[in-house]
DNA sequence: ACAAAAGTGTTGCCCTTACACCCATGC
DNA sequence: GCATGGGTGTAAGGGCAACACTTTTGT
């Protein structure tokens, strides 16, 4: 977030008749890697909060679609294209932003565990890392609520839609979605109902191969495009 | 929506390094009378979009919250106070406010039918009427997606929550309730199943009057506070 | 052969749905 | 007394939660 420009401290048009906020988006992009459920995290470079981890975002430039430029900080700053992104919330409170009136629009995003490692910090920003979102370091403005209302959208989404392979390999096996839910959700599953439902739902085949692990192999699985699908749809306007 | 001023065509501050938006909160304030459901629209005084109908709202102040700056809105335009807000969307497409650049922070609320006699026009707006959601006329921007998006919400919250007493009067029977159901979700209910629905939520509890009208009196009931407490907190952040 | 994860069905319960008749009042 | 909306119970079906053992591999 606010990566750029610090000369904005207050307003750069002071005594303005109506004085205009600046307009940030800010994204929080989880994956799922080694058993743990991960944000993506910038090191800022600049003040204020230099040296803190932070969500990656910035300003919104003039002309530019609120989610197209969630989509071109996740490029800019950590060289993601092509990201699940949905509206998550809008957050204006005075006092925010320390260089003065700053409103957020915050994005909320899934990548799969295949891209994890193609992350890149982008030029102006610093380190780019995933972190366990259940040991954030601490964040800079009030980006760890922003995390904490994020992760209660990624619970309600994961509840009444399937879409918790969003956040996987595009080949993955059953054990492994279930991990998933367990460790979004914080709780345990019974693993045939959790299988019951989930083959129910229509929305993953099998590939016909298999993970060949310590034990015995496991079936891997695809989820069926039409899925996002819908569930963009869904979330669309009428 | 942006009533005032009318001024703010592109940037007051030109070629500034990084441009803002003007950034304004429209919200989409519902009630239900004569078995319809209402949306409260205001007459556009100003240009653009002069004598149109469009949502109440307005630009967002300096050191505001913005739920504040939507209450103060209602209560600006509507003479409303005290309404029952929630954050519905934020619209920044661009060409949206042919005055320029205009980010919208859209709220979704709701007024008990008692209040709805207090509507009066602010001074600086327009007239304020109330308008059935299946027959609105032409909007100014593009109020029209927005009311649409917010009548989503309100469907949704329907059918998970039972907060569609928040719409009728203080004391109301099961038939207007479930009126409201059906005129909302635009399918016919069963009677005995949603009573045995609504009453087993332990929402609403009975006054011990009853409405006398044309035929048999019916009980009135009263919601319970806790039910909007409790709804207040599921959305607070965690 | 053994340890460890993969895989598989059945049962009981509850919640949801479908459905029809009597009741109390105003006119 | 009749028209009109108010009010009530039950039975069947579907979905969800609980529960334990066999299979397949690697070592």
């Amino acid at each position: 977030m606010e990566t750029q420009p610090s000369h904005i401290s207050g307003s750069p048009c002071p005594e303005e008749k109506y004085p205009k906020p600046s307009v940030t988006v800010d994204v929080v992009l989880f994956t799922f890697t080694e058993g743990t459920l991960r944000v993506l995290l910038i090191r800022r470079k600049g003040e204020p909060f230099k040296g803190r981890w932070a969500l990656p975002g910035g300003f919104v430039q003039k002309d530019e679609r609120l989610e197209d430029a969630a989509a071109r900080e996740l490029f800019e700053e950590a060289g993601l294209k092509g990201i699940y992104l949905e509206q998550l919330y809008t957050f204006g409170d005075p006092g925010r932003d320390p260089r003065g009136w700053t409103i957020s629009v915050a994005y909320f995003a899934i990548v799969s565990e295949d891209l994890t490692g193609e992350v890149r910090a982008g030029d102006d920003a610093g380190d780019a890392a995933w972190f366990d979102v259940y040991q954030l370091p601490p964040l800079a403005f009030d980006h760890e609520r922003i995390v904490r209302y994020a992760l209660q959208r990624l619970r309600y989404k994961l509840e009444y839609t399937g879409l918790g392979f969003l956040l996987l390999p595009e080949a993955f096996t059953l054990s492994q979605l279930q991990n998933v839910y367990e460790v979004v959700l914080q709780e345990k599953l019974d693993k045939r109902n959790f299988r019951k439902k989930i083959l129910g739902m229509d929305i993953i085949e099998e590939t016909g191969k298999l993970r060949h692990g310590d034990h015995r192999p496991a079936k891997l699985y695809r989820f069926k495009a039409a899925a996002i699908e819908l569930e963009k749809a869904r979330r669309r306007f009428p």
